[in-house]
Order: structure tokens, then C-alpha cells, then sequence
DNA sequence: CTAAATACCTGATGGC
DNA sequence: TGCCATCAGGTATTTA
């Protein structure tokens, strides 16, 4: 579900309203996510929330004596609410804030988890190995290409690795490598120097207009306001199989890769 | 080391 | 209506 627009639209949605607050209680309904919700997260309990930040797909809320390191997983969400509004069916984890409010994780598929790092301790290990961010000084075309080298991965399983970039889903693989004319099924090692450049500003593109319309929608994802996002609509390959190629009119065709359904332009990309 | 398969889990959908 | 197979936005871990 949530990839890094989604993940990134969460953060900014949430942060007004937990910065500075207090945490009056946290209540874990089903501890069991992907990894089982560490004991030592009641270190939250109390502490105040000095900010919010993202890297990758994964969410953090910093306290002084750590942070809580969340993930949505395939289908997550976190969602401001009252206290008194009832619990929905998934809503595994509940922090109540001093200012009245309540953050909700909801997740059907507890591919998510709540993890806890302590403040001062090496750098939590889901972190340290991380690729660059996709929207930074770091992820450049040299970067890439450089990575590519002697690589024989198809180039769309390559970009979805986050210890080489993070926060490339499924779909905005699919995207980026339309807009940048690039086959998915390319192996990374072939692609050209041009050729990556083009790659890397498709996905710092398509990243940043779908953070613009507040992230993809296909079917489940909400921000805090409980709203979907709104950039389904502009997808020009990504669940399009059958439709018309936008750029020459033929038909967009759909391939699995890395067990993932990939789709793509046989005349636009090469 | 790389590359591909596997695992985690629930819900929606479509065929029979 | 029910049952079964398939698919879904992620990614660490295991296997080859």
C-alpha cells in the first residue's frame, strides 16, 4: 500500500498534531505485527513527542528517550481520531496525546510494525542500511548508474530495493521507468549512463507530484484525515493493462517481475 | 557476494 | 449462497 508519497502525506498529516504533545497513554490491542511490538516501547508512555520524520517508508516520533519507529507495511494506515470514536476492526495500536487527541494505527495485514530504538544505541539495523532518499542531494544519476554496474537484476526489481534507494514501490517503479522510457525487464547492468539520469529524474518527478496530490489511492490507503489521495488518476501505466498507451495509443501490457505485476509501453520503453 | 524464492496476514474478487 | 484460487500498495530472511 503505502509507498513513500503515501508514508511522507501520513507524516505531514499527523505532525501538527502530536509535536509537543504528550503522551497520556498507549493502548496495544494486537502486538503480534511483523515483528511482536518490543516491551520496551512503554517508553513512550509519558515522554513528549518532539518531532516527526520519515526515512524511507518508515515513520518516526522522537521523544527524548528515543524513537517509535513505525511501518504500514501493504496495508496501514495512521489516522488522528478522538478517543471516544470506537475501535474499527484492526486498530492494533492507540496513543492518546495531551491535546485530546488520538493516533490510530490501523493495519488489516500486520505486514506493518512499531519497533522502538533507544535513544543514544547504535542506529536501529532496519535503518542503517538504507539507500539514499529518492528526493535528496545523494540519489544522483552517477549514484545509479554506478550502483547498476555488473548488475543483472531487471532494472524495475532493482530501483524497488531500498538498500539501493528507498521508498520505490511497486507502482511508481512501473511509472518511473514509463516516463523515462526505460523496459522494467532491462538488466540494471545495461542500462546507460543517459539512460539512468533520465531514470533518476522520472522518479524524483513522479515522487513529488504524487506527494502533491497527497499520495495513490488504490484501494485502501487514507491519510491522518482518514481522506484518500488523489494521484490514481494521473498513473500512466501502473493498473492500466489493456488501455491505451497515453504517449503512442497501443496498449499497455502487464508482466509479472519479481512477483509483482509490472506494466509498461512495449513502444515507448526500450 | 548476487539473485530468486519464501514468509508474514487479511480481505476483495471472480469462477464454478 | 458457499468454496476455492488468486491477487493486493512491502521487505526481511532464507535458499540456491
Amino acid at each position: 500500500m503505502p509507498e513513500l508519497p503515501e508514508v511522507e502525506t501520513t507524516c505531514r498529516g499527523i505532525a501538527p498534531y502530536v509535536i509537543g504533545e504528550t503522551i497520556t497513554a498507549l493502548h496495544i490491542h494486537q502486538r503480534q505485527m511483523r515483528w511482536p511490538i518490543p516491551k520496551q516501547i512503554d517508553a513512550l508512555k509519558g515522554a513528549t513527542i518532539t518531532d516527526v520524520s520519515r526515512r524511507g517508508k518508515y515513520i518516526q516520533l522522537h521523544t527524548g528517550n528515543g524513537e517509535a519507529i513505525i511501518h504500514l507495511g501493504m496495508s496501514g494506515s495512521l489516522r488522528i481520531t478522538e478517543p471516544k470514536e470506537p475501535k474499527r476492526k484492526h486498530d492494533h495500536v492507540e496513543w492518546l496525546m495531551s491535546n485530546g487527541h488520538a493516533l490510530r494505527l490501523h493495519d488489516p495485514r500486520r505486514f506493518g510494525c512499531v519497533l522502538w530504538h533507544k535513544a543514544g544505541t547504535p542506529a536501529h539495523p532496519l535503518l542503517e542500511k538504507l539507500g539514499p532518499e529518492p528526493l535528496g542531494n545523494a540519489f544522483t544519476a552517477d549514484y545509479l548508474f554506478d550502483q547498476t554496474r555488473k548488475r543483472k537484476t531487471a532494472i524495475k526489481v532493482f530501483i524497488m530495493n531500498s538498500h539501493i534507494v528507498v521508498g520505490v514501490g511497486n507502482i511508481y517503479a512501473s511509472e518511473s521507468l514509463f516516463m523515462a522510457g526505460i523496459r522494467p525487464g532491462r538488466a540494471s547492468g545495461r542500462i546507460t549512463r543517459n539512460e539512468s539520469e533520465r531514470l533518476v529524474d522520472a522518479i524524483r518527478t513522479v515522487l513529488a507530484k504524487s506527494i502533491k496530490q497527497g499520495g495513490t489511492t488504490l484501494r485502501d490507503f487514507v491519510n491522518s484525515d482518514g481522506e484518500p489521495g488523489y494521484f490514481k488518476q494521473q498513473l500512466l501505466a501502473y493498473d492500466r493493462a489493456g488501455e491505451p498507451c497515453t504517449q503512442c495509443g497501443g496498449l499497455i501490457k502487464q508482466k509479472v517481475m519479481g512477483q509483482r505485476s509490472t506494466y509498461y509501453c512495449s513502444f515507448c520503453q526500450s
